[in-house]
Parts: structure tokens; C-alpha cells; sequence
DNA sequence: CGGGGACTTGAATCAGGTCAACCCCAGTGG
DNA sequence: CCACTGGGGTTGACCTGATTCAAGTCCCCG
């Protein structure tokens, strides 16, 4: 299915990519030993893996964002998770992959074959340990999502949401959203106009500073902190 | 908080309980091989492990149902996962447990140290991927819920909930609820008069029949199905 | 300049929460 | 044996907050 792009795009990218994190580092390695080849720059909307499809690679974002998100029958999406530079993708699935990939904004990816890992993990239980534990970090990231879902309001909800993508990003005050509003709600569980009217009074009440629709400012974390319950 | 009740309360059961499913093998060898011990049944609300303290024990349910939830800061509580024979506690976690765990109705569960696991997982890279798997089957199970939880309403989350509890009871059309409507609520994200209500319109619209309050015969799967979406 | 997508905002609507009353039943103690 | 009590459950009336419907604005790009 996936109209995966000519694998070898060549542009010889820098490898040392800015802003990657390197803890993880089990992980990296394996990244660095197995033949792992880096992406030219996705264009916005870009696809990286379609549900469904057998789960041959996993990805690294080295720089920019990607989404993830399941379709439903009925038509409509939920977004499992926004990825920014040191994310791992794919690692999660079993055989297909259980969501959609694409880029936002333009990502770079790292890709490595799912089973060169395999047969790494297989030689190195430290490496398979460090498979293990993403898997768990990506469970408990959807229970405390789950928990957020079930019993917060609007509020609660958004505002978790710009926390939690700021700490990813390293904590700045200042950040770009590369997801539109769209994306944000069916994260959220809520609808496009929700979070735009949430986001308004956030800023009229001086908790935040929208300069654009994607680029906001943190004024009061602990106030912020405070509501995230 | 809960009491811990008196650990040894003996009453020698039968050590081979009724319905215990078969699969899943690597790791219930490793609980075979592994010096675990099955305790005596467990009164309903008696506590197998507290959210916080260190995680040194995996348990398995051997007869009966396991809930586990997690306590929010306010005081409310999210119930996570509902482990019903054959299911296993405590594997998806760090360092330590990031649940309150304790048994529904007469439960009876088997344990086995972590570290005995690690340190087989270590030799054995099939139970190390076993291991991986239970990880991944839980973020799989963990994102499935949440998507109910952003996107439906309360019909479809009391249906959903009642085909997957007979799903993993292996599709009885009778069943036994051994939890309250406080428990199926804190589960579903709703209030306990919602679920009741719900129950009360599925029963009038006769997709249910409610014997007593927890027990329940699903009459028309497939129209059930379809409202699950 | 014109078109379209992303975003915002107001008004009406409705699902689920809140408040409150009540039932049922198992224990318990007089 | 029965009255009392308390926890679980059900149900109705009302209220609140998010969705829906419907305009509108902003801004990028041709």
C-alpha cells in the first residue's frame, strides 16, 4: 500500500541533525549500527506509513514534527500523537502498523529495517530492554492521555496539551504548533471550535500570548501547571 | 488508605483453576519455571499492589477479576484495565507500579518476582519478545480505550465496555459483572447515573437483559456490535 | 484582485452531569 | 421477628458546557 518514496532519495543530509536528544541511547546506536539511511525533508502532509500496511521500518524524527493517527469506519480520525525530533515511530506495532505516519511541517526521518533490529535485539538484551521500555514510555503516555480524556473539561484538556508539547520540545516558552486546529481537537477529543474558543479565552485571561494561530507564548506555567490538575 | 489485610490467610485451594486461557506460553512458562507462588483467594476490595511502591512483584489472575486504577491528585480516581483469568498485572510497569491494583470478588492470583523474569528474559531473547509483546498488547489495548473515550458517547462506551468484558471472558452471552457502577463509570470516563441509565435504555430497548444489577445477557450482538462502531 | 483554507466567534441545541429522592437488600441489634 | 442502617443501584428534574449551525475574518497564493 504505502507508496513509500524512492528509498534512496540521496541528498546526503548532515547526519549530525540540531536538536535530537540523545538519551535513549541503546536505541540510537542500534540506529547508527543497523543500515539505517535519513530521508530528505518531507513536504507537509507527507506520508511515512499507512495503517494497515506491514511494519517493515521504524523511524526516528530528526528534526520537525510528525502525526500519527487512526481512522476510523466511520470516517472520522483520532490522533494518537504528535512526534518531534528525537521521537522514535513504528516501534510500538505489531505486525502493521496500527496508524498513520505524515509529516508536519518539514520533518526529517531516520529509518531503520524492523528486522535488522530484531536480529540486534535478539544478540543484545540491553538493546531488547530498550525496545521494551518504549514500549512501555508509549503505554503509559496513552494511559495519562486516556486519564485526560475521561475526566477533563475543554480547559483542562488544552492546556494540558500545551504543556505536555512543550516539555517534549525542551521546555521553551515561546513554541510553534506545526498541527493545525484540527488536529489539536481530534487529539483532544473536542471539536475544531472548542479549541480555538479555549485557546481565546486562555489568552484573554493572560495565560497565554497567541502572537499567530501557530506560534504561542507560556506566560504563567505554574498558573497553567495549576489547571492541568 | 486501604488496609492491607492479614497476607496469609491460608484455606488451601485447588491449585488448578477452571479457566485459566492457554495462551501466551513463553511467559506463563517463565511463571511456571520462576519460584512463583499462587495465594489463597483474595476478598473482594483486598489490595495486590499500591500505585507508588516499588514494582518487585508480576502477577497473573488465575481465577476471578482484578481491578486497577490510578488516583489523581483531586481525588478522583481513572480505573485503567479490569485483568480477568489469565490476564497479567504489573508487567507494563517502571520502576514502579503506576496503578492501585485490588481483587474483584473472590480472585486468586500467582506471582512471580520481576527480577527472577528479568533475569530469564535475559537468557531467553523468546521470552524477552514475550515480554515486548505484553507491552505492546497493553499500549494497543490503552490507545483503543482512549479513542472511545475522545470520541463517543455514552451508549457506545457502556456497549463497548460489555462486549469487550465478554470478549475476554471468551464471548459468554450470560456473564457476571463483578464490579459496581462506580467502577464501570470511572472506567468509562462517565458518572455512575449515566451508566445506569444507559443500562436501563439497553435493557428497554432489548439489546440487554439485566437478571439482577450485575448480571447480564447480551441478546443481539450483532446489533451491539454495530453501535460500537 | 479574487479564491480558498485555516481560524474565530456568536446563538441555538442537546448530551451528560448535578442534585435529590427513592428502592432494594443484606447485616445487625434490640 | 422486626426495625434500623448503610451501601449499591435506579430514576426524575434541572443545569451546564461542549457540539452544532451559521456567519464572518484573516491570510496566503495564484
Amino acid at each position: 500500500m504505502t507508496a513509500l518514496r524512492d528509498p534512496a532519495a540521496s541528498s546526503p543530509t548532515p547526519p549530525s541533525a540540531t536538536s535530537a536528544p540523545a538519551e535513549r541511547c541503546e536505541l540510537c546506536e542500534a540506529f547508527a549500527i543497523a543500515s539505517s539511511s535519513v530521508r530528505a525533508p518531507l513536504a507537509a502532509g507527507e506520508e511515512i506509513f499507512r495503517q494497515g500496511a506491514r511494519a517493515s521500518f521504524v523511524y526516528r524524527v530528526l528534526k520537525g514534527a510528525v502525526i500519527s493517527y487512526r481512522l476510523l469506519n466511520d470516517g472520522r480520525r483520532q490522533v494518537t500523537e504528535f512526534h518531534v525530533a528525537g521521537d522514535f515511530l513504528g516501534l510500538e506495532a505489531g505486525l502493521e502498523y496500527r496508524t498513520m505516519a505524515e509529516a508536519l511541517g518539514g520533518a526529517t526521518i531516520a529509518t531503520v529495517r524492523r528486522a535488522d533490529l530484531a536480529r540486534l535485539a535478539a544478540a543484545d538484551s540491553g538493546l531488547a530492554r530498550a525496545l521494551w521500555q518504549m514500549s512501555v514510555q508509549a503505554f503509559q503516555r496513552s494511559e495519562d492521555h486516556a486519564m485526560i480524556l475521561a475526566r477533563q473539561g475543554a480547559t483542562e484538556r488544552v492546556v494540558a496539551f500545551l504543556l505536555d508539547y512543550a516539555d517534549r520540545l525542551g521546555t521553551p516558552d515561546i513554541m510553534d504548533l506545526p498541527m493545525t486546529r484540527q488536529d489539536m481537537a481530534d487529539h483532544l477529543g473536542l471539536t475544531i471550535h472548542t479549541v480555538s474558543r479555549t485557546l481565546s479565552q486562555l489568552q484573554t485571561a493572560g495565560l497565554i500570548e497567541a502572537r499567530s494561530s501557530r506560534h504561542v507564548r507560556l506566560l504563567c506555567r505554574d498558573l497553567l501547571e495549576r489547571i492541568r490538575a
